[in-house]
DNA sequence: TGAGTAATTTTACGCGCGTAAATTTTTTAT
DNA sequence: ATAAAAAATTTACGCGCGTAAAATTACTCA
């Protein structure tokens, strides 16, 4: 295997020229058969790549999408990441993730570099309430934008996330059939919208059932929510803040620091005899099968929601950039029982 | 803030010649203070940031830096990730992040694209057992590369990671001497090479102390951890494997499943009274604090490595690629005392 | 076999910036 | 003030590829 230095020696080696090779590397499709053959036999032949700088830069589109989450250490995040990662491979795409590690002026120096990276179109779970909204606006203008898991209003072609309405109506639907209707346990000033749709949704879920939202907001800022759970419950505990015995919690990293404060405190958790507590929560967070007990939550579908805002992506960037209507599409989530409630 | 095309516009708004304009964005110390201050003020009055793919591709060096994760998902490598990242950044250099989610052609693929990254250098944390050390002994000839976290013996200009004979030392002294020792729960066909240094140091340390060494190898592939230690856990339990009340397990993610598995089979984990069983583990996975009972465990010192690894790299570029001699680091673990054991 | 069409080649230019060499200007040292 | 050094400018070229237009070749189907 020799190496190549460009496109053009390549080109002369496997007797083509140097513009049909070029078109076959944007499009292996776009060039006869009989040529397609010769260019892959040479590409065994020679090691030959064209170079990444050179080819995107006299271009309009590249083949780069950026991926843009809030927190990559956050597994959800790093699960969403990965699933839309992999469908952006699959649909010939080179994607990039970044991640801005709640910091907002991380978020838009990622939204600076990406522009330079000429991306054809960007997935973005922005930090939501911390987030810069009048740069992403402005970058959004710039570059094909889908948002997802947090939805901004207005911002971006579309925006496909998960239904927390589902989400919630599930939990609090399965806790009060199964039990004391539960409290609902989350952050004063939680820094995600769906934080806030969730809440909306207990109460209404509540309100549907006849029954009186008990709505615990604990103290705490930052994406170190499972310490900021625990403290929050240890709190509660000493605060007899806990109305019943069914607590359902915002999301699952809340939902872990609850169960370690539990776990200290004694109380047992679970739907059995014996048991002080039952907890439930949403997202379904990789490590929530592990957890003691394991915990019931209301499930993301995290391959729809990748397929989905990459199909959506494509499509956006397939009609120019912009969509004549800002779709917003929400997947129901699935409950996964587990032992905790 | 008007929109400027490229650097010959800039230069001319601000009354400056394009080349001393290039020379500033490649190092603003590098020009006059006066000059700088100029540039920096034309800065503030116009959107400008040089085209990234028009910079790199007529230069040998970039400030491009590639960061090779084996799993991103897995938060002890998201944690070293976060971490490396950020010193790239305070160094200068803008770092891509990468994961071969435990798949060798993936990990092949991803430093191939690397190459057409042209990076100053790359950190790369290899799969280990399953890596085809062919290709990423090739890649390392062309590109400055610094290993860490797993190594593979004369590959990368260097080695940066956590010494295993510490972390286990210091589990094995302490669960020695506060109780019984310590049976060793690991997986059969580990894909990490930490794993068999830290069985070699778990015999090594039981020796020592006259004691009989006892390694319970469970089955299992991939990188589904948790659920493996899980799976292993209940058989041994079955089997009636474990030798005495205290589990040393090679990773917290193992730990975290056999933690499961001990609360589902009403096993009481800690050291105090009516406990069935003492777990300790390693790696200080960002969630130990968090499991049930919180986990005593012996720490990577995350930001060290990273410090370490980075400036290693550095010193790599700045000596032209390579380095005289391949050093080793190895940092101590420091044992996090929880609840566990 | 001949048109008609699709694919390819040729030709030519440009993208935005790096960089080297020679020249001029500015700063620093004497 | 003058020489020396440092910084900036001018000039000129190249990187590797995209891409458009025109000319040529290969294929399709009657």
């Amino acid at each position: 295997m020799k190496k190549i230095r460009n496109m053009e020696e390549f080109a002369a080696r496997s007797g083509i020229s140097r513009p049909t090779v070029s078109k076959y590397f944007n499009d292996p499709e776009s060039v006869r058969p009989s040529t397609r053959e010769r260019i892959e036999k040479a590409l065994e032949r020679y090691e030959f790549r064209p170079n990444l700088f050179a080819m995107n830069q006299n271009r309009k589109l590249t083949k780069n999408v950026g991926i843009v989450v809030p927190f990559l250490s956050d597994p959800v995040f790093a699960e969403h990441a990965r699933a839309i990662e992999q469908r952006s491979i699959q649909a010939g795409y080179r994607p990039f993730i970044f991640s801005a590690y709640g910091r907002p002026e991380v978020e838009v120096e990622i939204l600076d570099s990406l522009r330079s990276l000429k991306p054809a179109g960007v997935l973005l779970a922005p930090l939501g309430r911390a987030s810069d909204k009048a740069e992403i606006e402005k970058f959004c203008r710039d570059v094909p934008t889908v948002l997802f898991d947090s939805n901004i209003d207005g911002m971006g072609e579309a925006f496909v996330g998960s239904d927390n309405f589902s989400f919630v109506n599930q939990t609090v639907d399965y806790l009060v059939r199964t039990g004391e209707p539960p409290c609902f346990f989350e952050m004063r000033r939680p820094a995600n919208p769906n934080a806030n749709k969730r809440r909306a949704a207990y109460i209404a879920a509540m309100q549907r059932h006849g029954l009186e939202p008990q709505v615990i907001q604990i103290e705490g800022d930052g994406w170190g929510f499972e310490e900021i759970g625990r403290q929050g419950a240890l709190r509660a505990f000493e605060d007899r803040a806990l109305p019943g015995n069914t607590v359902l919690c915002s999301n699952d990293r809340l939902a872990i620091g609850l169960l370690s404060a539990c776990y200290d405190r004694g109380l047992r958790v679970g739907r059995g005899e014996g048991c002080a507590l039952r907890v439930a929560s949403h997202d379904d967070h990789p490590f929530a099968r592990f957890t003691c007990p394991s915990l019931t939550t209301a499930a993301h579908d995290y391959e729809a929601v990748a397929e989905r805002s990459v199909q959506t992506l494509l499509e956006v960037i397939d009609a120019g950039g912009s969509l004549a209507d800002r779709k917003e599409t929400l997947f129901p989530a699935h409950l996964v029982l587990r032992a905790s409630a």
